[in-house]
DNA sequence: ATGAAAGCGCTAACAT
DNA sequence: ATGTTAGCGCTTTCAT
C-alpha cells in the first residue's frame, strides 16, 4: 500500500492534522495491524519487547482508535441521546446531570438535543439520532398536551429502546417519573395538619403533566379532609414562571380574602405569591402560609424560606440511563427485560419558615 | 453475496433489531447499492422510475443510512462536544443552550460531557471525544486556580480545534467570553451615580477567574472614584451560593456598619445579602443599595427586586460555535483563519429597586 | 442511467 | 507470538 509510507512522513508537518491509524502504527513499528490492535486492546499473547515497540509508535504519532470503524464492526456505537427541553430551568438540568453521570459510568457518549418548546417537532432530530445508531434514547419533553401521540402512531420498535421521563406510567413503555400527585398531596396534607382550611392553589400550565398532576393531588388532599375544593381557591397560569406567582396570588387574595394557606406550583410561583403577600400586607406564614415545589436552592433564602417539595431529579437521570442500559442488554441478547421497566419516585416534603411559624429566626419578624 | 437474501427476509421479524442496509434495500429494489445511494443523497443522474422503486424499498425497510459508515468516507464526523461544570446553574446552562441551538444550525450533533469540579482530571474525557473524532470542542469549563495549565503543556495543535469559555484572552487560542470587570465597573458606577459612597464587596470564590475579575472591575470602579478600596469593604465567598451572601453580609455590617450600598458577585450571593439586611432592618435600598450579577430570572421577583448585571450568556455560546466552525473550515482547508477569533461582549446593568428607590412600588414600602 | 470494484479504519476468524 | 483475509456500511472512481 503505497499510500502509508507518505502518511507517515507528514504526520509531523503541522499543516496534517489527519489522525494516525493503525496502519501508520503497524509500518512505523515495523509489524501487522493485528499486532497493533492487540496492543490498543490490552490482549494479552503479544511479547514484551514487541509491545514497548508497538507502544512506541503509537506515543510518536499520538496514535489514538477511531471509535467510528470500531462501531461499524461491532454493531455498537456506546451512545445514548438526550432529546429535552428547558435545560436552563433547575428541574430539567437536574435530571440531565444525572443522565450525564450515569451515562459516563455505563461507557456510553451522550448526545444533547433540545427543542425550544415542548410542542416542537422532533422527527429530525430522531431520524439523525436513529441515522447515527445512538443505543438508547431519553425522552425528557414533558409531556404536553397530546405530544406524546406519536408514541401510538410512530411504532416504538423501530427506534432504539426509549426512556420517556415524567408522565404517566403505560404498558409497553418505560417510564420514569416523580409523583407529581403525591408530593402535592404532601404539601396540602402538610397545611391541613397546621389547621389551615382555606387553601388555595397557583396552578402550572395545565396542559402539562405535572402541571394537571400537582392540581389533581391538591384536589385529592381537600377531599380526604372532606373540604370542597371550590374554583374561588384555584388561579391558573400559562407557565411555570414568577410572573404568574404574582397574578395568581392577587387573584386568590381578591377571590377568598378569607384564604389562609396557598400551595404554588413551582418554587418560582412562590417567590412571585410571597412578593404579593408582602406588597399587601398578608404576613407569611402568620396570616397565610405557602408552599411551593422543587426546592431550588434559591427556597430556602427566600423571605421567609420556602416550604416546598424536593424532587429526586437527579437520581431520575440515573435510574433512566439504568433502565435504558437494561433494555439495550435485553434487546440485544434477545431475551425480554428481567425487571419493571418503569418508576415512580415518591418526593419529599421540605418543612421551612413559609408555613410554619416557629422555624422563623426572631429576629425575622416584621411587626 | 450470500449474506444479504437472508438478512432481508429477516427485517420484520421482532426480534430482528439490526437495521436495515443499503444492500437490503438496493437487493430488495432489484438495483446496485451505488443506485440507491444516489436516490439516498438526492443525486440527480437517475430514472424516476428507478427512483420511485428504490424510494419504495426503502420505506418498507425503514432504511436509515449509517452516519458512522459515512464519516468514516468522509473523515468527518459532523460532531461537536462541549466539556462543561455546573449546568444546573443558571449562567452555565444557558451557554449550553446557546451551543446546542447553533450546532445544531450548523449541522452538527453535540456530545455532552460533564464534571463535578471546574479541577477535575480530563483526560479522560478528551482521549475518549478525540477517539470518537469529534470536529471540534468547546471547553466550558471554569477557569479556576491553575486548571488550565495544560493548555501549554499539552499540544493544543494535537487536538481538535478548541474555543475555551470564560478566560482571559491569549495569543494562539480562542476565548469566548463576558468582560466580567467591565460589569463589576457598571454595577459600582451605578452605585456612585446614585451617590453611595462606602460601597462593600461580597466577591464570588476568587481562585475563580470570573470571581476575581468582578473583584478587580470593583476595584477599578472605586479607584476611578478616587475612593479607597478598604478591606473593611470586602468579604469574600468560597463559592456563589447564598449562605455566603448571608455570611458576607454579616461581616460587612460589622466590619463598616456605615456601609451604604453592596456589590454581591451573584444574584443568589445578593439574595443572601438581602435576607440578612432584612433581618437586621436596614431598609433596600434607602439605607443599603445591593446590585447582584447574573440577572436570572427570581432576581427581578426578589424582594426588593434586584439591580443586577445581564450576561448575553446564550450569545456567547453561540459565538463559540460559530467560531468553532470557522476554524474547522480553516484547518480542513488548510487556511489560516480570516478573523479574530477571540471574542468579549459586554455586559449590561439592569436597574431595579434594590439600587433605585424610585422603582419600588408604594406598597412595597415597609414602613 | 446504472453498476463493479476499491477502500475508509478497524476487528474477528483463521492461519502459521 | 504474529500475520492474512474478509468485511462492517457506505461512497467514490471508473466502467459500461
Amino acid at each position: 500500500m503505497s499510500s502509508v509510507s507518505s502518511r507517515t512522513q507528514l504526520v509531523h508537518k503541522s499543516t496534517n492534522h489527519l489522525p494516525a491509524t493503525l496502519r501508520d502504527v503497524a509500518d512505523l513499528a515495523g509489524v501487522s495491524t493485528k499486532t497493533v490492535s492487540r496492543v490498543v486492546n490490552h490482549q494479552k499473547e503479544i511479547s514484551e519487547a514487541t509491545r514497548l515497540r508497538v507502544q512506541a509508535a503509537i506515543d510518536q504519532l499520538d496514535y489514538r482508535p477511531n471509535i467510528l470503524a470500531r462501531s461499524l464492526i461491532h454493531q455498537r456505537s456506546n451512545t445514548l441521546a438526550v432529546i429535552a427541553w428547558g435545560i436552563d430551568y433547575y428541574g430539567p438540568s437536574r435530571t440531565i446531570v444525572g443522565i450525564e453521570q450515569e451515562a459516563n459510568e455505563l461507557g456510553y457518549s451522550l448526545f444533547l438535543s433540545l427543542v425550544s418548546h415542548p410542542t416542537d417537532n422532533h422527527e429530525q432530530i430522531l431520524d439523525t439520532l436513529i441515522s447515527r445508531r445512538v443505543e438508547g434514547i431519553i425522552w425528557a419533553i414533558p409531556e404536553v398536551g397530546d405530544n406524546r401521540k406519536w408514541i401510538r402512531t410512530n411504532h416504538l420498535d423501530q427506534l432504539p429502546p426509549v426512556v420517556f421521563l415524567t408522565m404517566e406510567s403505560r404498558r409497553g413503555i418505560s417510564v420514569v417519573s416523580i409523583d407529581n400527585r403525591n408530593g402535592a398531596k404532601q404539601a396540602v396534607r402538610h397545611l391541613l395538619q397546621l389547621g389551615r382550611r382555606k387553601i388555595g392553589i397557583i396552578t402550572g400550565p395545565l396542559a402539562w403533566w405535572e402541571a394537571s398532576e400537582r392540581f389533581a393531588g391538591w384536589q385529592e388532599a381537600l377531599a380526604e379532609a372532606g373540604l370542597e375544593a371550590s374554583p374561588s381557591l384555584v388561579a391558573k397560569s400559562d407557565d411555570w414562571s414568577s410572573v404568574y406567582g404574582e397574578c395568581g396570588m392577587r387573584a386568590l387574595l381578591e377571590q377568598s380574602p378569607d384564604i389562609d394557606a396557598v400551595f404554588a406550583s413551582s418554587d418560582q410561583i412562590a417567590l412571585g405569591a410571597l412578593g404579593i403577600a408582602h406588597q399587601l400586607g398578608r404576613r407569611v406564614p402568620q396570616e397565610l402560609a405557602i408552599v411551593g415545589f422543587d426546592n431550588t436552592p434559591e427556597s430556602a433564602f427566600f423571605w421567609p424560606p420556602l416550604t416546598t417539595i424536593y424532587q429526586q431529579l437527579v437520581d431520575v437521570g440515573g435510574i433512566a440511563v439504568k433502565t435504558l442500559h437494561e433494555m439495550i442488554s435485553a434487546r440485544r441478547s434477545e431475551r425480554e427485560p428481567l425487571q419493571q421497566l418503569s418508576t415512580m419516585l415518591k418526593p419529599e416534603l421540605v418543612i421551612r419558615a413559609s408555613s410554619l411559624e416557629q422555624n422563623i429566626a426572631p429576629s425575622f419578624h416584621l411587626e
